[in-house]
DNA sequence: CTGAAAGCGCTTACAG
DNA sequence: CTGAAAGCGCTTACAG
């Protein structure tokens, strides 16, 4: 492989002066770049970025962790989380920056070996990236560079961005009151999940905006955390909201593959969607929305959006135009997808004066 | 940040003996060794992989590219390539090596500015992971360090691992019929496919040994090439299939997801699975298959296998242990994963008499 | 078992 | 607009 001295032998210059091509760098005469250049070429010329890294003390990588890649034999998941990684290297390689991505294979215990790793590499800064929505305990020990946390956040002031649960359940419930729904069940995430007090604090907000009274029977836990069993408690769920004296109206249910799940049970039991019962999922996961018949009304979960804005603020960090504490958490919200599952209830004036 | 100089200095050695106890290298007093780990420790010393790799002209850094990150928002996928990403990084990690992952964003464009990136960290080898399995005609100019395709395969004797689907196929339909099943529906990927054409070929050597006649009518396209309505011939294909004078016992779909939209469809003209008929999936994508009710049977894409592999044989081409042609294309088998969306038939022989 | 010297391929800091 | 010298933090090759 050749070096920059080669270059500057073969262009007749000093090595100086390719460096200075090389970095697009200081005033260079216009032939001797060309120069340069055409002798770069007809090397094969690859600058090293050890060397620069080495003697220029950055060097242009940002590591990110996830447990995104980590499905194992035993957990399946949906990796809607991948979308974070690529909005985080979008905007990353925009700003010629290098992302070195590593997973924990579903293992969080793996973490300070890779944060070990991505310091070695000189890393100039780190995000941690969660497959849902949760607190971490985890403490970073990254040596003085940025921290940024997506999907999650942590106890100290480390910045974090995070998407807008409450806002999505909100926006969800107020479309469907728009709608003519008065009555509005929901199937939600597993108790523990904190996406699901979220979205539940914004389904009793609109709820309240509107005028409805919060009725407990309308809401039940519709998954598990086992990850071996999700929809266990569907099912049941499903059949106790439809038994109610006050059938709801619409169902929200917890993610795109619960909905899916609750249309299979619809159809044993001969109720279809929208005509008898209007069904909404969560997170706008495509494969699932938009395939199933009728298409599925679900609220975007803004990863995409999340990783953009990840990239934009790790870029800040490390120029210092951002300090730390300027950031907080931030809540990015998503959108209602409004697909044909949903059907505007026309009776339920009358439904809800029965109330 | 402080170097092998000061750990040298704080321990009372030369750096050259810090050298050889951070690489366990070498004879080294057991005392020696302790005060120069406890002096690490003191100075929260943290090898740098630049200095390094610039002197042992070593990088220990392997670049794959993969297009699986790039769900862009208008094509989602269902990302199980990242299984074989995720097999490669177990595999390397044993053996000290750093994967590099780097994806086209779906656009195969920007492979050679992610290949020269990867040559500018001096990565020991390349790695090309395509999302289905196809032939492709990128020539990587990539410096003379290995390149290894997993999931594809180019024209010259490139090493490439995929999947069997040749064997795939065989091994659902020869247990089909070893369930009794003689009039075998296949629903297939979309025409262009690759995997259609292996598949198919093991559908019909499993028939010929079993001595079953290949009748034409049984097959039918099931999906489609553009990403926007994948299953949009699925329902008049399977209504075909429905509609045949003997109708087949049991129906192969593509893929899972489009095994998902049978079941929906079967559901609304009151088919029931698998009394009335039995369905089989591929790909084995847990999420679906477990979930479906019932659990739907379908073929194992061993993508985490053929990832273990690419690692296993990087390894090789790096240490060459192993040259590039030792390998050629190799083909890696699945299991057929059965579950209770297949039953077995009773009244097969039967019906193939009358045939 | 340990160390002194040189060099990997760049960029920095300075000079002209 | 261009260059000579030094040094980033390690490992190599050699010596003792």
């Amino acid at each position: 492989l050749s070096t920059i001295y080669d270059v500057a032998r073969a262009a007749g210059v000093s090595p100086k002066t390719v460096s200075r091509v090389l970095n697009d760098e200081g005033p260079v005469n216009d032939q001797t770049r060309s120069a340069v250049r055409a002798a770069m070429r007809r090397l094969g010329y690859v600058p090293s970025r050890s060397a620069r890294s080495l003697r220029s003390q950055r060097s242009g990588l940002i590591g990110l962790i996830t447990g995104a890649i980590s499905i194992t034999e035993d957990q399946p998941t949906g990796l809607p989380d991948m979308l974070i990684v690529q909005g985080v290297q979008r905007v990353l390689s925009e700003h010629r920056m290098t992302l070195m991505v590593a997973d924990t294979g579903g293992d969080m215990a793996r973490v300070p070996d890779l944060v070990r790793t991505f310091l070695e590499h000189r890393v100039e800064a780190l995000c941690i990236v969660a497959e849902y929505h949760q607190e971490i305990a985890l403490e970073i020990a990254a040596g003085g560079i940025p921290v940024l946390l997506v999907n999650c956040f942590g106890g100290a002031n480390t910045p974090a961005i995070v998407p807008d649960d409450a806002l999505g359940g909100y926006l969800l419930t107020k479309g469907l009151i728009e709608r003519g729904h008065r009555r509005i069940g929901v199937l939600t995430l597993p108790r523990a999940a904190l996406a699901r007090r979220l979205r539940l604090g914004g389904y009793r907000r609109a709820l309240s905006e509107a005028g409805i009274a919060y009725d407990p029977a309308l809401v039940a836990v519709g998954m598990d955390a086992d990850p071996a069993r999700p929809i266990a408690p569907l099912p049941m769920a499903l059949q106790g909201l439809l038994a109610l004296a006050e059938r709801p109206t619409v169902i929200c249910c917890g993610n795109d593959f619960a909905a899916m799940h609750a249309y299979a049970l619809l159809a044993e039991w001969r109720i279809k969607v929208p005509k008898d019962i209007s069904i909404a999922g969560y997170d706008d996961y495509r494969l699932v929305a938009e395939l199933l018949r009728p298409p599925l009304t679900s609220v975007d979960l803004p990863y995409l959006a999340m990783g953009r804005r990840a990239g934009d603020v790790l870029i800040q960090l490390i120029e210092g135009t951002l300090k730390p504490e300027d950031i907080g958490k931030e809540a990015i919200a998503g959108r209602v997808i409004w697909r044909e599952s949903v059907k505007p209830n026309r009776t339920s004036r009358a439904v809800a004066t029965g109330n």
